[in-house]
DNA sequence: AAAGATCCCAACCGCCAGTGA
DNA sequence: GTCACTGGCGGTTGGGATCTT
């Protein structure tokens, strides 16, 4: 089969809401996947960064609040550069924007304590811009022999989707991270107990939305719920 | 108004850890 | 045990936007 080469750079307005539909029906996992699936060139990782950084409806678009600001700053003193973490105490912010900011702020401070050799300098402040673009509904034009094609390989067992329990990864770690983070003690029984209940309401939900609006059996009957998505909820 | 400097952000890269075969 | 694959993370960079001179 020849393959085309991969596109990078910039994503077209296009790209974004075919990535969006498919993510919606797929859920956030097997990035290289939906990748495939969404005919759309890219690498999984490409769309992944694209969907967290950028996609992502819970998103805060506007600057950053000074108690935002403060709050990554006493973060970065206790942790370090361990965006992710960091990320994750501030809902919205992506690890990238505040390693961004970060970059933008401690250049700032450098540059005041430069200029502090000299002359009195005022005290730091920040500029930010924030993108215009925003979500908008997604269009279902992916071609859907494509689409299919690649999910008769997964359900023959050639590229087996990974959505059962023992393979939520991200999520038992994240589990243990809130143990470590918060010390409340979480336990990994509670969490999966919560993913349960959340998930079958999940399930439900997705079914009934995603069949009214695109009347398609397909996708409804053969996705499981996006537990993964649960990820977010507890944070 | 134009040119240069600086800022800001999206996106890529390389590495690493987890998982399944 | 190990190997290949995948996803997540932190670091870096290219280039458009904005500011300054």
């Amino acid at each position: 089969m020849v393959q085309e080469e991969t596109r990078k750079g910039p994503w077209t307005e296009h790209e974004d809401l075919q990535l969006m539909h498919v993510v919606r029906y797929f859920g956030e996992r097997r990035w290289d996947f939906i990748a495939k699936v969404s005919g759309l060139n890219r690498t999984g990782k490409s769309c992944r960064l694209r969907w967290v950084n950028y996609l992502h409806p819970g998103l805060k678009r506007e600057r950053m609040t000074p108690q935002e600001e403060h709050l990554v700053i006493e973060l970065h003193s206790k942790w370090g550069n361990r965006w992710s973490r960091i990320a994750r105490k501030l809902p919205g912010r992506t690890d990238n924007e505040i390693k961004n900011y970060w970059r933008t702020h401690t250049r700032k401070k450098a540059q005041e304590r430069k200029q502090a050799m000299s002359p009195p300098s005022s005290p730091s402040s920040f500029s930010f811009s924030s993108p215009s673009s925003n979500c908008q509904s997604p269009l279902p034009n992916i071609p859907v022999a494509n689409v299919v094609d690649v999910w008769q390989k997964v359900e023959t067992g050639k590229s087996k989707m990974n959505c059962d329990k023992g393979s939520c990864v991200s999520l038992t770690t994240r589990g243990k991270e809130i143990q470590e983070e918060s010390g409340t003690g979480y336990s990994m029984e509670q969490i999966w107990k919560e993913i349960d209940s959340k998930s079958d309401q999940m399930a439900s939900d997705a079914v009934d939305e995603g069949c009214k609006e695109n009347g398609c059996s397909f996708f409804c009957l053969s996705m499981p719920s996006p537990v993964w998505d649960y990820r977010y909820d507890f944070l």
